[in-house]
DNA sequence: GTCTATATAGGGATAGAC
DNA sequence: GTCTATCCCTATATAGAC
C-alpha cells in the first residue's frame, strides 16, 4: 500500500494547506491527520518542501491544462468566460500557494522559475485572447492598453483569492469567492468593450454576484 | 535613552521586515543588527507581535492621512494621480504587512479588524472619487460599474507590491516598483474616460513604465 | 512500510545580576 | 536600561527496531 499512503499524503497535506495556509501546518499535524507516525511521512517524502513541490507539480499541469487554448476558430466572448472558469477552478484546487506566494517563491528558487513560466504562459495567452477581441471588433483597445489590461487580469487572477481573505469578514470560502473573483475580471473587460457587449456583460455579470 | 532604543528598535525591525519578510526576521536577528541583547528588546516590547502592532499603528496614521481627501472644490484627474501617489508612498514604507498580508491578520484579530476598516474607508474614498469623475463629465460608467472599478482598484493597491515581488526576476525593488503600481491603476480607470482625456491619460502613463 | 524514540536546531520569551 | 544565561516549546528530520 506503499503508493496508497504517498497518495494520501498528498491529498491531506493539500487539504490541510488550503484550509489553513502552509506555513501553519507542520508534518506532524499531517502525520497526525492521518493517523501515521511523522518517521512514516519521511519514509515517502524527504522534507516538507518535497510534498509542496509534488503538490506544485500538481498545480502546474492543472493550470497549464486550463490554459491550452481551444484551437479552431477564434475564440468569442463566451469561450473566454468559460475558460476563465477553468482556469479560476484550478487556481482555486492549490490555493495554498496563493496564499503564501511571496514566502513559498522566495524561498524555493525552482518554484520561482516555474510559476514565471507560467504566469508568462498566461501573459500571452491573455493578449491573445484580446487581440482576438480587438480584431473581431467587439472589442477597442491599444496595443498598450491591451498590454496592460493583460496584466492586470493577471494581478487579479494571482491576488483574488487573498483579497477576498482579507476583505469582508466572512470566514468560510468556497464558491461564491470563485464568483467574485471571475467577476472582477469580466469587469476589467467590460469597458473596453462594444456598447452592445458591455451592456449585456453587466446584465450578465450582476448574476455573479452578492 | 530609553525613548531612544525603542525608537530604533522600531525603526530596525521596519527596515529587516520590509527587506527580508517579518515571518523571516527573529527577534534575536533584530537585536543582533541592533547590537543590543535579546533580553533588552524585550524590556521594551513584550513580544514580537507588539512591535509588528505599533508599526501597525504607524501604517494606519500614515495611509489614514494620505486618505484625506482635499476638500473644498471637486479634485479633477490631476489630483486623484497626487493623491494615489501619496497613497501608494505610504504603502511601499509598510511593504512587509503587504507581503504576509492573509497570515499575518489571520493571526492577530485586532489587526485584522483594523486594516477592515481601513479598506473601508479608501473604498469610501475611492468611490467618492470617481463619482466626482462621472458628476464633472469626464468619466462614463454605471453605478455597477463604479462600484466594480473601485473593488478592482483596492485590489491592485493592495497587491502590487507582491505582484512585482512575483513577477519578473528583478531581485532589487524600488521606485520603479511605485511607478509601476501607480500605472496599474490609472490604466485601471483610462477605459472609462473621455476620449480627451483617455488618450492623454495614455501618453501620460506611458512616462510611468519602462 | 511503519513504528517509537530521539537528535538537532531555532525561535519566543523570562529571570535575575549589574 | 541593559546584559547574560537559560527555559520552554515546537518544527524538521533521522536512527533503528519491528
Amino acid at each position: 500500500m506503499a503508493r496508497q499512503t504517498r497518495e494520501r499524503i498528498l491529498e491531506t497535506s493539500l487539504a490541510m494547506f488550503n484550509a489553513q495556509g502552509e506555513p501553519n501546518v507542520t508534518t506532524n499535524h499531517i502525520a497526525d491527520e492521518l493517523g501515521i507516525s511523522p518517521g512514516n511521512l519521511y519514509y515517502h517524502f524527504r522534507s516538507k518542501d518535497d510534498i509542496v513541490e509534488h503538490l506544485f507539480a500538481r498545480y502546474e499541469a492543472s493550470v497549464g491544462d486550463a490554459l491550452l487554448l481551444p484551437d479552431g476558430r477564434a475564440p468569442n466572448l463566451e469561450d473566454i468566460w468559460l475558460q476563465l472558469h477553468l482556469v479560476f477552478e484550478s487556481l482555486w484546487g492549490y490555493r495554498f500557494l496563493y496564499r503564501d506566494l511571496v514566502d513559498i517563491l522566495a524561498r524555493n528558487r525552482k518554484l520561482k522559475l516555474r510559476f514565471a513560466r507560467i504566469m508568462n504562459r498566461a501573459s500571452t495567452s491573455a493578449t491573445e485572447l484580446l487581440r482576438g477581441l480587438v480584431r473581431a471588433g467587439v472589442m477597442r483597445a491599444s496595443a498598450d492598453e491591451i498590454h496592460a489590461l493583460a496584466e492586470n487580469i493577471l494581478l487579479v487572477a494571482t491576488f483574488w483569492m487573498s483579497f477576498d481573505a482579507v476583505r469582508g469578514g466572512k470566514a468560510e470560502a468556497g464558491e461564491a469567492d470563485l464568483n467574485r473573483g471571475i467577476h472582477r475580471v469580466m469587469m476589467l473587460i467590460a469597458p473596453f468593450l462594444r456598447d452592445a457587449e458591455r451592456y449585456h456583460l453587466n446584465t450578465l455579470a450582476a448574476t455573479y454576484v452578492r
